[in-house]
DNA sequence: TATAGTACTTGACATTTCAAAGCGATTCAA
DNA sequence: TTGAATCGCTTTGAAATGTCAAGTACTATA
């Protein structure tokens, strides 16, 4: 169990960095530019998502295509191996909207949330 | 796009903290106790390992049995809800396995992987 | 001319995670 | 019988990580 290499293991440890998933989800929208996917991602701030997004360039999930730097315009598209990862939050969102429940609100409220009986 | 309640969003938030992934890979193997969970996961000190289990305990997707308070001896199992988690694990698998190739090694050098071409 | 928008960076601060040690109790090997 | 190992954690203080507010340099719109 040591010295074999675990891609599960080391996917997981890369999807778990915080905001990765959301940064995902977003791009498989549509490409944003850095402000707008900020705002689609919501509550990250700029320093986090900019080396989020420096990190998913570097392993190749994300693109980011410079279309002028200034005024400054930028996109950031997923790559092949980004968009296919669309199949993992498709599971994800399965099983959320089968055992979450809405706790209060959304938004503001975040911190807890409860799982339906069944 | 703030009062409504989003599944997936909360289950990303929650899916995201740092090992829940991990501990459920874990424990989709088998039920486990506290010590061969940290094992097994690989990493996490028992601090935040314990703070995650009380996480997905309240969440409701692993359940604590105590077989013995003295001599200690406790099983983590999922619930239902924690095995049906399979099927996400199951994707970033398939995901994994397409594109993620092995860096070095696994064990002791976790921080840099690739991305296949293809 | 003034306001808002672009993509970020910086530095101070808060939160999270860490490794290490320890605890009471039991089991097992020497 | 003594000592080491195992169990499920908790505590500690320090290190890593994430967050916030503000700012930069510039343009486009009003």
């Amino acid at each position: 169990m040591e010295n074999e290499f675990c891609p599960v293991h080391e996917a997981i440890q890369f999807l778990q960095e915080k905001w990765v998933l959301h940064i995902v989800r977003s791009l498989l929208e549509e490409p944003r530019g850095f402000n707008d996917l900020s705002r689609s991602v919501g509550g990250c701030n700029p320093a986090t998502l900019a080396q989020r997004l420096d990190r998913l360039v570097e392993i190749g999930v994300v693109a980011k295509e410079v279309q002028s730097v200034m005024p400054p315009r930028t996109l950031y598209r997923l790559t092949p191996a980004g968009e296919s990862l669309q199949r993992v939050i498709q599971e994800i969102d399965a099983w959320a909207t089968e055992y979450l429940r809405p706790a209060e609100s959304c938004g503001a409220v975040c911190d807890k949330q409860y799982l339906s009986e069944a």
